[in-house]
DNA sequence: CTGAAAGCGCTTACAG
DNA sequence: CTGAAAGCGCTTACAG
């Protein structure tokens, strides 16, 4: 009851295995009543080519890698479904590597290479030079997912996110509110960097000073902090970098009486499932997610499908982005 | 500045590419001054051996599936991690297969054997025969996660659940609270099932009678639900599956002036990051999902080192629980 | 449109 | 402890 070879099949039909094969892969070159009949072999044997095989027989392995930092939560959930659909749309599979430890990843960038896949979407918030050196000499293309591209030789899909604070801030100013608060991490990320510059940018057009606050990753920590800095004085708008600490301040606002939005207005910047289950439901931006992984993928297979594009093209695909307009801003 | 093949580190070693291979996989075999040699030529030409080649020589991918439904989200993340540490602690890589659409659970079965594995993560809270019957047929070794295998054949790792409601629930009974409901989910899904068993037998052990409430998934949908619900009756202590539609319900109940946990108490059963983040901050059901992962992923590495202990074993590992006691409850 | 044959880059008995 | 050789299961020019 073992796997049917390609052999069995060709045996069975009554071809050569090169026709089995043809049928597979090239399925036009082969004649029609040749090409049904071993299908159906192939289909009655449940057949399946040995991916290890072909992979190495073609040097092509239709498996991407998928490269993402440990810290990835709930968003990057929504962007996988987005790579796998995309991915199975056009038969490739995934292979999932999670980059732990940043000291590790030359190491890891190794492994991917060894793993032999046809293509690489990466996920990482603080590039380094060596990063950009060791994709320089990648012999499959790569693709950046939610993080931008330095470099003009490397593609990425991503948002603008500094477009998008400046965006909120603007309006937010417009709407008459002058104490508008950015509050990212401590860990400088690039992404956060985009958007606290967005910030910046709004608030000093304005002629307003942009006041920058950095709060630890820790939610306890976070909520001592916040009692603190709302004792101190109370914002009319806080921007906040990720949802789970937007609702950590709310919370800790409206345990202290603070009334939200009429007192605090609060604005989070990713738009997961949080904010809809927050009290009052957060506003924030929202992040086309799903949209990112979807579309890095379709790109990364137009790379993979033509040598010639890897060498020419490297579009930064910079998708539009929305404002979820909910119950914590006036 | 092509990637460095096995001859070409044999070559530049001086020795056959059996001794490198061996080097590698068996240097336990090697002369140590000979292993020193090849080790240093291995690590100065950056030399990976090709996965695919691997593969298919050694018919040991190091490899294994991560089959996980499309539902998951967040928890399913932190299990990825835990797979992931273990995968990484054994060199094994992972790829991942989404199970999308329930109808095509026999095409995925079927890419996934092809893929060459050595071994499959399943997770599915929905079990067929079908299901089981496919599994019968796989030449790898399978281990469930997170989902309880009906068949002592087959090996898995998952919390007790029926356990953890029951003991949840008579808890509760002891504090001297006799209105307790659980809110399940329309969709009947294994887990619950087994949540909803512990509820019920701990309800009727104390003569109370149990009240089974089925909610949707939808945020909006279950809002409306929860609204009607409440203004008919405010039970003592609402059990939910869920720990979404747990703060979903919460944030209803407060907006309606019921005080939580007062008038109201309620209890998640994941323990996700929403449950810090809700307002009041929920008590749950502490489920190790990292530490599922990663007894799964050990234990299935136990079972591809073994061809024996593939057809003695079939341990059922139920992991410890604990109960995180919150603001939702007094 | 089809087949015979070489080759993909490794691993692993087998001999020595 | 090491090497020569067969073989893993495919794909793909090449020839016909």
């Amino acid at each position: 009851m073992n796997q049917a070879k390609i052999y069995d099949v060709a045996g069975a039909a009554g071809v050569s295995l090169a026709t089995v094969s043809r049928v597979l892969n090239h399925p036009e070159k082969v004649k029609e009543a040749t090409r049904e009949k071993v299908l159906k072999i192939i289909k009655d044997k449940g057949y399946k080519p040995n991916a290890n095989a072909r992979g190495l027989a073609s040097r092509r392995s239709t498996t991407v890698a998928v490269v993402i930092p440990e810290l990835s939560r709930a968003s990057v959930a929504e962007m996988i479904q987005g790579i796998d659909d995309a991915a199975k749309k056009f038969g490739y599979t995934i292979r999932l590597f999670i980059n732990r430890d940043p000291k590790m990843e030359e190491d890891l960038w190794g492994e991917v290479i060894a793993s032999s896949v046809d293509g690489i979407l990466f996920m990482n918030d603080e590039m380094t030079k060596d990063i950009y050196r060791q994709i320089e000499y990648t012999p499959v293309p790569v693709v950046f997912v939610n993080t931008l591209s330095q470099k003009d030789t490397i593609g990425s899909v991503c948002v603008d996110y500094e477009d998008c604070a400046y965006k909120i801030t603007k309006e937010m100013i417009d709407r008459g509110n002058k104490d508008i608060v950015f509050i990212g991490t401590e860990h400088i990320y690039t992404l956060n960097e985009m958007k606290q510059r967005g910030y910046s940018r709004a608030m000093r057009e304005a002629g307003l000073e942009p006041k920058i606050i950095h709060s630890s990753g820790d939610i306890s920590v976070n909520e001592v902090f916040f009692n603190k800095m709302l004792d101190e004085s109370v914002p009319d708008v806080a921007l906040v970098v990720r949802d789970s600490i937007a609702i950590s301040l709310m919370n800790v606002a409206v345990k202290k009486g603070i009334k939200v939005p009429d007192q605090l207005q609060v604005i989070g910047f990713q738009n997961t499932r949080y904010a809809l289950l927050s009290n009052p439901k957060l506003t924030c931006a929202e992040i086309p997610v799903y949209e990112m992984g979807n579309k890095a993928m379709s790109y990364l297979t137009e790379l993979m499908k033509d040598e010639e594009a890897r060498h020419h093209k490297a579009d930064k695909i910079l998708l539009a982005y929305d404002i979820a307009w909910r119950e914590s801003t006036k």
